[in-house]
DNA sequence: TTGTACGCGTTATCAC
DNA sequence: GTGATAACGCGTACAA
């Protein structure tokens, strides 16, 4: 227990108020006063009740943070982005990982609806429509702000994100540019919005360029891009490229060609997705499909800070990056 | 802004008091007011004030979890685990990132008393003692029980971490058996405790096989790593092994390693830290000493709700682990 | 310059 | 079974 402004006023022998107002370096006190309170404020280990504080001022400077699996590289970056930008705005962050768990993401929602955050930066699982409308709903009912990233499950709220379908039509191009004419998918759940955009980027510019495409469809984790990998290699004829459409399931798929004693990009083309490797762990270097986290995270939160001052949060789409290394 | 417990009972002809009742699910209210209330409770969007609730019952069933890093995969693991063992035992976590920035880490632990955690687990960036002590002081004196991980910088409160010299005699004596006589360390920075004792355990069993060690000191990430392999591998004779203290500065080891054209386990072992890869992303696989992350989160997770009965926060020491794979 | 009093949304105590 | 009402810690309008 920490002590109270009342607790602090008695032993001064002041009014709470005058407490108060020093605390919060109001003008009109006198300078005699405002040195006794600051020095006992020194070594009496105060600390402000900021749950009573926001009860009384009606505003919690807070705004929170709610993703899939804060051990996602990609998320990692987007966050550590986006906390940044909003610190520097003054508001503080609360960080919630839903573990690809639906029922937990709801659960989050209504959490931080009840600590009052003022604002939140989501990237959900989102299911069907009217569901996800029904998730979503109640929290903007509530009248707290929502900017989705990643994940784009309904037009109610505002949006940070990549054009994913352009995202999947470059990879495919890329892939035929360098003479593939047999290629593979490894998509994320189809049930997710990224993984169905990407995937319908990938059959339309097959289309355009006459190509049957080989679709197998994971969960973006490395297990489901290890088994789709090594279902893929079991048919004939072999494709000569893959396309993986995340970076956990890129690593699983690598695994996969490697224990079938084929080697990239010899016996086919690897592209990925969200792989940046910087360091070059993964030999040969892995060629992936990239999206700017940091300027995601930054413009997702100075668009959710616009909605706070009662703009429409926008929906922005950002273009995808080719990295190009050694893998195709 | 979502309704109050006062407008329910307004528009309903009851008092809030019966509101209270039937939001807490207490016995005293009459069949068909509970049936009333609660189908009102349905359609308006009622969300409880957890702010103002926590200000009367004085409990917020919160921890703060603070770490230096999130996306560093040890620690992301060790949230996921203290995280699952909180949940299932009512509490709800507050994460927060410092950024390796002492000064931030500070301002969390400021925001997470304000905010009244019931206590914190924390992976300390750590200065000098009576600094730190300054520091958790004041969290402490607050009544906000603290329990260590990863680094243990004070002997106020609990902590749940490994024996890290065990963990770096392990790794010099597991290099020696392998027959290297030249060993070089690339050990984290000295100002942390990990760093320190991690090296200190290297150099007393150095010291007691009569090795001569050659060390240089990083600040745990990537570029250090590089850096510290590169000014090895520019000394006369190579070393013959190299035992990396942190898994970010291993990936950059390897990448200085591969540019000098050498190859591991060939030209010289390498012993990581913190490095499971399942996968085997990296080629050839790293040999690691591993923490084990799932039980240092739940028992520090367990530990921490202990000291909230009022028992004495232990201090618990357990097993690295020696992984080994290709490299060593 | 300083103090008194009220209210933020809850829960809990006490009457009825 | 139900309804006033006090209190949690804080900020602030109003009085003094």
């Amino acid at each position: 227990m920490s002590i109270s402004q009342k607790r602090l006023a008695e032993t001064l022998g002041v009014s709470v108020a005058t407490v108060s107002r020093v605390l919060n370096g109001k003008e009109n006190v006198s300078p005699e006063t405002r040195a006794r309170v600051e020095s006992l404020l020194r070594d009496s280990q105060y600390s402000p009740d900021l749950l009573a504080r926001s009860l009384k001022t009606r505003r919690t400077h807070t705004i929170g943070i709610l993703v899939p699996d804060i051990t996602e590289v990609f998320f990692g970056a987007v966050i550590k982005s986006a906390v940044r930008f909003l610190e520097t705005a003054g508001y503080d962050t609360l960080l919630c990982d839903s573990d690809e768990n639906i029922r937990r993401e709801r659960a989050y929602l209504d959490s931080l609806a009840g600590k009052r955050v003022e604002g939140i930066l989501i990237a959900s699982l989102g299911g069907e429509c009217d569901d996800v409308r029904g998730t979503f709903g109640k929290t903007i009912g509530c009248g707290i702000p929502i900017v989705q990233i990643d994940n784009y499950v309904t037009t109610d709220c505002g949006a940070v994100l990549i054009e994913n379908r352009r995202a999947g039509a470059m990879g495919i191009r890329h892939l035929y540019e360098r003479g593939c004419r047999n290629i593979a998918v490894i998509a994320g759940s189809t049930r997710e919005y990224t993984g169905r955009e990407r995937l319908a980027g990938c059959r339309e510019e097959a289309a355009k360029l006459g190509l049957e495409l080989r679709v197998r469809e994971g969960d973006f984790k490395e297990r489901s891009g290890y088994d789709a990998m090594r279902s893929l290699l079991g048919e004939q004829p072999r494709p000569d490229a893959v396309f993986i459409h995340s970076s956990k399931m890129s690593y699983g798929a690598v695994a996969a060609l490697r224990d079938a004693g084929l080697r990239y990009p010899d016996d086919l083309l690897v592209l990925t997705f969200d792989i940046r490797d910087v360091y070059g762990t993964c030999q040969p270097t892995l060629s992936s499909v990239v999206q700017p986290e940091a300027k995601i995270g930054a413009l997702a939160a100075e668009n959710l800070l616009a909605a706070l001052d009662g703009e429409p949060a926008r929906t922005v789409f950002l273009e995808p990056e080719l990295l190009l290394r050694e893998s195709c």
